[in-house]
DNA sequence: TAGAATACCTTGCAATACAAGATATAAAAA
DNA sequence: TTTTTATATCTTGTATTGCAAGGTATTCTA
């Protein structure tokens, strides 16, 4: 397994929680997302997040509109709704939750 | 999203690294894990413990050893290899970044 | 002798993340 | 004008993971 893998495996599980945490700020569309995600050195590509982006509309946690922009096509910007909040309440309670978690697994 | 979905989401990707954690230590077989990562507020069951075990005993990280007991059948007790040490170093290292990475998208 | 407790393991399913590729718009270059 | 480049969106197919449910085997106890 190399090092990327192990990297990779991690996120698995916390991106959801990435996003609501973006979008907990401002509305963005998915290319300004993914530059977020790299500036906290969370390597994601568009074959992860549009299904997410998706998901998390479709549960409510997100709406969206579009807009239109003078560098290309129009951007799906997104934006959390007061479920997305309340959601994200829940996960931050269980993002440390887990850390703490794994902090007595490790320090014995 | 119940809660516990919320919280069993995030727990994907650091079960390999909560059972180096765990057999870093000392020695286990499969029934004792579980009842390490339960004090530790991890729910796993049987279903996700042996193939992971298998798992990571095929890719060289751990090894093991049978042993008699005198409560029932014989007991699987697992141990970490050296390549199973410098893995862990790698996701400790990985499980940092990740929590730093996480505190820099929710602190702006 | 039957049941309970302990321990191992497998099968099939649903969800996730990714690689790869498809589509569409607008600006810039040929 | 036509082609290329840059910026966006999205889909399809695949591998991996974790879990629910069920199956097998050993030892002790009633």
């Amino acid at each position: 397994m190399a090092e990327d893998n192990v990297r990779s495996q991690m996120r698995k599980g916390v991106l959801d929680y990435c996003i609501l945490c973006i979008l907990s700020r401002k509305e963005a569309y998915a290319s300004a997302i993914i530059d977020e995600l790299k500036a906290a050195d969370m390597i994601v590509v568009e074959g992860t997040i549009y299904p997410l982006l998706i998901r998390q509309k479709n549960q409510g946690l997100l709406s969206y509109r579009w807009e239109e922009s003078t560098q290309g096509p129009p951007r799906k910007y997104y934006f959390i709704t007061e479920k997305g909040r309340s959601q994200l309440e829940e996960m931050d309670a269980a993002w440390t939750e887990l850390v703490d978690s794994i902090g007595k697994l490790r320090n014995q």
